[in-house]
DNA sequence: AGGTAAACTTAGAAAACTACTT
DNA sequence: AAGTAGTTTTCTAAGTTTACCT
């Protein structure tokens, strides 16, 4: 539909309404990237800011008397901050947390720690525990909250806005700036991602005595809530943050920090492209360097060639040391365990595999099967020899002395750098090579695009749970195309070829070969088309009429056109099918330097609405008004 | 030099919202 | 009005790098 409807130049409703909105909001941000001294780097990160302070969460309201926790089958009055706590276990009833060890035996110890003496006394077993009421209390709230009336919205949200316009900004240096999480986060059990040691711990509620404050001398300081006290205020240009405080599951700050529309975070994310243009220029010298130093007779520099071949080819992330049991056990490059890689030296009648299984950051899994250069396999081999698999890959190697080395190849350079310029370059390059010129087709554009920054997602390794209901979504689709059978193909063998894909020629092939050798309503249709031309043109040859030959003409335009849609359907089902655990977000957002998008757009006229939502208009800003179609990263 | 804390970027899940159907 | 699929926004955990200390 959206398809026909671009073609014929019509606007869908909900754009004409944005298109509107977008004519009433007034465009009078502050364009920081006109002014002359941007990107200056003394530590000086403001010379004034004034803000409001945090928003504090929401105060508990006990429940009411006839919503009842029960222990042992009898319902059981809670002191009010046991019940508090009771009632974050109840709302995570139906969560798969609930059904992990580490979850209950967390929560219970922390639970029972506010509780009176009598509580404590009574309630030794979580497995007596009946939070079922007083889930279904909170799940007819959120059902009667979403109930509510129009009026009833629309007050909400009107004073929703007030508080943002109150709270929500601050002024830096003379601007109005927009905060990111002015709100505090309320308390609750802690979500730890993966196999986190401290999930289900109580994450407590802040107070303003928590508060560090962060503002200019000679600016008005928010006030603490009446009765209460700031933790400190101070005052610190060197930083950029407003509030913090220490958050006490794993002790560590957390802050109040601007919205990445703002000029200090705009800045900083410029520069942050600015970095990996420049290794773009120092890339193959130190790749030459690293090369030479795969031999090197001492083995911290072997170590180090070996991982910053893996950083740069693999775009592994560093992989700096964690503590033990404070967190999930994951890794990065320099952390890799033995255990994590195998060692083929053939496989599938390919040289020197290396096979990578290990859990990374949020406990994704990467798992990967890599060609290497042979002096890499025999390093490997070597690091490997009389080591356990819990033994550290790289024992002389560690992210800080990696990113002093790579510190002194360039400045500004560190491990990360290599996964922003990788992640940039390959979108520059795959649309240059995606990108049909001939093809006046929007969407057929949009679809390169994404197919681009999928190549870089693949890369980054960036994944998501799949949608639910995703295989149905995934039928329905493939009704329309009419396909059988093509979806089990594509998520088999996907994971062999997911990093061999920064070829997208192999890609295209593959998806093509793989649809196509299913059987397509489509195809049925462009079969009796054919039928149709066949006999319009035998018809022709007995009658060599006008008449005949223009209905022959027709029928051979029908196949044409509907050759056509099946190329759509089939490319619409592709992607959808590719996107099924892959995340283009992440890479759009932290990885791609915008002004490659903002280039591309420009040079096939695309609206950059297409690319880009109003969120991502708002942070990439600066890209967008300051790069013409001739931008090269 | 190496350990630790602070500051800041990157990350996927979940909630909220939107457009559209039933 | 209720349901649903898709998209955007929010949330906050989990990384990296820098700063600081001994």
């Amino acid at each position: 539909k959206k398809i026909k409807k671009e073609k014929h130049g019509e606007k869908r409703k909900h754009e004409v309404e944005q298109d509107v909105k977008q004519k009433k909001e007034p465009e009078d941000k502050w364009k920081w990237w006109e002014e002359k001294d941007n990107a200056k780097d003394s530590g000086v990160k403001w010379k004034f800011l004034e803000h409001k302070g945090p928003v504090f969460a929401p105060p508990y309201e006990p429940l009411p008397k006839t919503v009842q926790f029960k222990y042992d089958g009898k319902p059981m009055k809670l002191s009010l901050e046991a019940e508090e706590v009771m009632t974050f276990y109840a709302k995570m009833l139906d969560h798969e947390y609930t059904s992990k060890n580490d979850f209950n035996k967390n929560f219970f110890g922390d639970w029972r720690k506010v509780m009176t003496k009598e509580e404590k006394s009574i309630i030794s077993d979580l497995g007596k525990c009946n939070f079922r009421d007083v889930c279904t209390y909170f799940q007819q709230k959120t059902e009667e909250r979403k109930a509510r009336s129009k009026a009833e919205k629309l007050e909400e949200k009107q004073k929703n806005e007030a508080l943002v316009e109150e709270f929500g900004f601050c002024d830096w240096d003379g601007h109005r700036e927009k905060i990111g999480n002015f709100r505090l986060e309320p308390p609750g059990l802690f979500r730890g991602r993966g196999n986190h040691p401290k999930m289900g711990k109580l994450k407590k509620r802040i107070i303003p005595e928590d508060i560090t404050i962060n503002c200019s001398k000679n600016s008005v300081a928010p006030k603490p809530p009446p009765g209460h006290k700031w933790k400190e205020v101070r005052h610190d240009n060197q930083v950029t943050w407003l509030v913090s405080w220490t958050e006490n599951i794993q002790n560590q700050n957390k802050y109040i920090m601007l919205n990445p529309s703002s000029r200090v975070k705009g800045e900083k994310d410029w520069q942050k492209y600015e970095i990996a243009r420049n290794l773009k220029t120092k890339v193959d010298r130190i790749r030459e360097d690293y090369m030479r130093d795969l031999k090197s007779s001492e083995m911290m520099i072997r170590q180090r060639a070996v991982a910053l071949y893996f950083i740069d080819k693999l775009a592994l992330r560093a992989g700096n040391e964690k503590e033990d049991g404070e967190s999930a056990d994951t890794v990065g490059c320099c952390s890799l365990r033995c255990e994590h890689i195998k060692l083929h030296k053939q496989l599938d009648g390919k040289d020197f595999i290396v096979e990578f299984d290990f859990l990374g950051k949020d406990s994704i899994r990467y798992y990967n099967k890599v060609p290497v250069l042979k002096q890499v396999f025999k390093n490997l081999v070597l690091f490997t020899e009389n080591k356990e698999g819990g033994d550290d890959l790289f024992d002389r190697l560690n992210t800080s002395t990696l990113n002093k080395y790579l510190n002194s190849l360039m400045e500004g350079l560190t491990a990360k750098v290599f996964r922003t310029y990788n992640a940039s370059i390959t979108l520059q390059n795959q649309l240059l090579e995606l990108t049909d010129p001939d093809d006046e087709n929007v969407s057929s554009k949009i679809l390169s695009y994404n197919r681009a920054n999928r190549a870089v997602a693949v890369l980054c390794n960036h994944q998501r749970a799949a949608p639910k209901n995703f295989s149905e979504q995934m039928g329905r689709m493939n009704d329309k195309v009419g396909n059988c059978g093509f979806n089990g193909i594509f998520s088999v063998d996907y994971l062999c070829l997911v990093h061999a894909i920064l070829d997208s020629a192999e890609i295209f092939h593959y998806s093509r070969r793989h649809v196509t050798n299913g059987w397509h309503k489509k195809q049925a249709d462009i079969r009796d088309a054919k039928q149709e031309a066949k006999s319009a043109k035998s018809d022709y040859k007995h009658n060599k009429s006008e008449g005949k030959r223009k209905l022959y003409e027709a029928k051979k335009k029908k196949i044409e056109r509907l050759q056509e849609q099946l190329i759509k359907l089939e490319v619409q089902a592709t992607d959808k099918a590719k996107n099924k655990e892959i995340a283009l977000g992440t890479s759009k957002l932290n990885y791609l330097d915008p002004r490659i998008t903002v280039a591309w757009c420009k040079k096939y006229a695309i609206p950059i609405e297409k690319c880009y939502n109003k969120t991502q208009r708002d942070k990439f800003a600066w890209a967008i008004a300051m790069v013409d179609e001739s931008y090269v990263f």
